[in-house]
This record gives structure tokens, sequence and C-alpha cells, in this order.
DNA sequence: TATTGTTATACTCTATAACTATA
DNA sequence: TATAGTTATAGAGTATAACAATA
């Protein structure tokens, strides 16, 4: 309520870079057959082992939206389901050699297509814009790292 | 190529900023039966009149994917099509008075939703962010501002 | 009973191809 | 001929509702 200047100046840099940044992730996904939320899901298994529900509650989708997706996704072998230790309700979701891969190279191609832009500033700017975006973005919402209970 | 420390960890705030916005965004777009894109074009005819072919391309879209888009919105009430004075091909897209109030409300609430975001950072950090984020972004692709030739 | 995930269904979003009208 | 926009069509993404299996 009654923001200020600087809250409107950044809210509309903050709006504008993420649609910028939406903007390559969303080319680089479609040069690969991949929808956004695709590429968000492999990013997301590089270092998680989540069930559907916990998916679908990280990119605030419906559980029944997550069955489609995971299908999709899972018959180009890009990633697969297992089953859980101890609820045999659930459906983890596990990323294949091949789905990191790919994941891999998309990540460096994000890296190449943003670098125009990064490039801009110097080391030092780098720095002190990534350590203010910190504090404005939230937390992950809490993920079973690597399978309940493993590590 | 070869990106040091800081572009890395850069580039991974500004992805994930930029889905936590896109959330926002999303989910407030949703609460009024609005796309991402039908936000993104209602911010866009604030203070522009764009033909179609403009529009698309600055959305990045196909021509033939505004045309239903723009359908929508318009049965809605929230933008009209007009005619072009020099070209009679073509259409522009004007925002109507309803769509103007209607952007004006959701833009309050981007800023309300991402207030805790925004102010976890004092007036001057937010100033240094905004300054930081500018040289990053792409200057928005030319759009005829209010129609060919007015003004 | 409640929760996990899938399936059936419907609508939006998007692209490609074919079309009409105008340049 | 080329360009602007629409329409037809098809596939992906999404939500709601109903369902089976398990807790």
């Amino acid at each position: 309520m009654a923001p200020d200047d600087s809250t409107d100046t950044l809210v509309d840099g903050l709006v504008r870079s993420a649609f910028q940044v939406m903007g390559v992730l969303t080319r680089i996904g479609a040069e690969h057959d991949l929808s956004l939320t695709q590429l968000r899901v492999l990013g997301i298994l590089r270092d998680r082992q989540p069930r559907m529900s916990e998916l679908a509650a990280v990119l605030g989708l419906d559980k029944s939206s997550l069955s489609g997706l995971i299908d999709r996704a899972d018959r180009r072998g890009l990633l697969t389901r297992g089953t859980h230790q101890d609820d045999k309700r659930a459906v983890v979701v596990l990323i294949t050699d091949a789905g990191r891969d790919l994941t891999q190279r998309l990540y460096e191609e994000v890296l190449d297509a943003l670098a125009p832009a990064t490039g801009r500033l110097d080391p030092e700017q780098r720095q002190t814009l990534a350590q203010l975006l910190e504090p404005i973005l939230t937390p992950p919402l809490h993920l079973t790292p690597r399978s309940a209970g493993r590590r």
C-alpha cells in the first residue's frame, strides 16, 4: 500500500526482466520441443526426486495437469516414474541420463543467450545485482532432497 | 562462452526471480480470467495502439495466434479493433476504458503481491537494483506510439 | 475417511496451412 | 507478388470432476 517510487521502478524492472528471461527460456525450450514447464521440471529434477504432488505444488499446477506433462516427458525418455519406498500410493519422478544431458545443454544455451545482457555489467556489478536479487527471492519450497531418507 | 562465476550466479538469480514474478502475474491474471499473454497485451496497450502484426512480433507469437487471443479479450470488452488510416489491410488494437480500469487494478495487485519481496530491500537498495537491471533489459521493440502520426 | 495419482472432459494457447483483401 | 489478418485444424497445457488404490 502506498508504494514509493523506488518500488514502482523496481517492480517495472523485475517484470520486464522476467518477460525477457522467459522469452529466452521459451525459445530455447521450443527449439528442443520442450514447454517452459517441462524445462522447469527438468531443472528441478537435477537435484531432487519429488513425488507428483510435491512437483505439482512447486509448479503451482493441479496434480491432474502433471500426469500428462510427465507422460510426455517420460515418452521422450527424459524422466521416469519410480515408486516411493514408504507410501505405495506415491509416485516419484526421476530424471534419466538423457534428461540430465539435455538439461545441461539447455543450461549452457541459456547462459549463452543471456550473455549479451549479463555482459553489459562488469563482474562486480553482476555480483552486486545477484546479491540484491537474493533477498527478494522466495526460498524454494521444500522438496524432499534426493528421495526421502536417502543420503 | 567460458562464463565466470558471477555470470552463473546472476543468471541463476534472474531465472529464479523470473519464475517468481511470472508466478505472481499468472496467479493474479487467473483470478481475473486472464492469461499471462492477455495480461501482457493489456500492459502494452496502455500506451500504444499497435497493429496485429506488431503485437505478434513483440509477443513472439504467430499472427494467427493473436486473432483468437484478441477475439476473447474483445468479447470481454477489454479492447477493440480499429482500422488503420493509411493501410486498409491493417487492424490496430485499442484498449477500452474497461480494459484500462482493469489493467490499473491488476497493476496495483501486482505491486501488493510483490511488496513482501521488494520490502526486504530498503529504498536505496531498490534503486540500486533497478539501476543494475536497466542495462540487462532489452530495449522494448519499437511500436508505433499512439497510432501512426498522431500526437 | 483422507490422500495420491490417473482418467475423462472441456477450454485456452499456440503453430501451420490455406484463404481473402489490400498494397 | 507480397503483406495483413482470419479461419480451420491439431496438439500441448491447464483445471474440474470422478475414480481406484492406499493410508
